[in-house]
DNA sequence: GTTTTGTATTTTGAATTCAAAATACAAAAT
DNA sequence: ATTTTGTATTTTGAATTCAAAATACAAAAC
């Protein structure tokens, strides 16, 4: 029997309210409040919350209070640039372990938006997800697992329609996958690297 | 006046105290037993441990207690890998930043130990140490900062003597130094990389 | 009218308390 | 002698309480 600790439930539920907008950008989270409306106390709600500040999506200002972390087009930039190497060489770890069916699996998620002329973004986005997820966790470094924080900011500058249209990656994506199935593990990071170096691009571009 | 949090101290007590090796790799941490030594109570105890879990010094197993973490050579391979990327990624960063100010203290540090017959290991180790910190911590971004986690990785394996001498550093070092004088990220980046590298070339040596 | 000071309120940080889960251990049954 | 079951103890997870810090606001002084 799995007993699910009462921290993550509310971490969970925390964390979709967040990329909800229910709790908006800049928002002050007032532990009194939130934790009545939960039906928790305040112990476990704070330790989710601390959760959520380790995972970038809430800041912490000792003695002030907890907030709604607000991304700057800058930070979102440093994320990058950190997910950039850190893909990179997941996708070259991940050539190096990947199986028959593995391959299978990543080149199915991408197959329904190839050759489609109207992409659904919602199920694009949530395929884009996917694949970067997989690459990472069958890295087998679990050092890389611990990262995937990364990943939030992902989904964050998603929302906020900073990133590039499917049009742009879905054939980097297609390379990537082809270079991992060839088990060329070089060629694998050097494509993941430059993947995300062009969102790097037009993340700057937007700074304007 | 800067008040220190209580949770702070304590966390900066026991992670002395982990690499003191006062508390042994392994060892269950009875927080009562913890909280009373220390002369806290259990709240900012386990906060401060639950800080260190996150850095990867302590590990929490639910509704079984806290230990002192354990790291296995593949643990330790996995998080070399991501060291050697994202300071690969500090280091060509800190080259398009650095001040003439910087590179001083840089060649600085390092200078007590070139030309010299016998080095002290642990001036050496805190020297090394101070190297790779000063260039994740200029290279101004703030997501590799949250990374610096990795690098207590490197205290411990260092402990365990795992990793290569002096001779075989210092002048790697040096080499990294003057690329990044030079502003020349791209060579920058690859010497960091290649640096971190060969010492994981060490760790695959030592699994015998 | 503006600034400063003092008070009340809010909200966090830390300690304590309590209940539930896990562990250790002993007694009983096979 | 070994295994199983039941009980006592330990230890954690969560709620509550309390004190200290920060904020808001109003009154008084300039």
């Amino acid at each position: 029997m799995e007993h699910v600790e009462l921290v993550d439930r509310v971490y969970l539920k925390i964390k979709q309210m967040i990329f909800n907008q229910q709790l908006k950008p800049g928002q002050k989270l007032i532990q009194e409040k939130l934790s009545s409306e939960l039906g928790v106390s305040r112990s476990p709600l704070l330790k989710a919350l601390e959760k959520l500040e380790g995972e970038l999506l809430v800041e912490k200002i000792p003695r002030r209070g907890m907030y709604v972390k607000e991304m700057t087009l800058n930070e979102i930039i440093d994320v990058f640039q950190c997910r950039a190497v850190i893909e990179g060489l997941s996708a070259r770890l991940t050539a190096g372990n990947i199986t028959d069916e593995q391959i299978a699996m990543l080149r199915q998620s991408i197959q329904p938006f190839v050759d489609t002329e109207v992409i659904d973004p919602e199920a694009y986005a949530e395929a884009d997800r996917t694949f970067h997820t997989r690459i990472m966790q069958w890295s087998n470094n679990k050092a890389i697992l611990r990262l995937e924080v990364l990943s939030n900011i992902h989904l964050k500058a998603y929302q906020t329609g900073l990133l590039r249209p499917p049009e742009d990656t879905l054939t980097e994506h297609l390379e990537i996958i082809e270079a991992i199935a060839a088990k060329n593990g070089t060629l694998a990071e050097k494509l993941m690297r430059a993947h995300i170096e062009k969102s790097i691009a037009t993340l700057h571009q937007a700074d304007s």
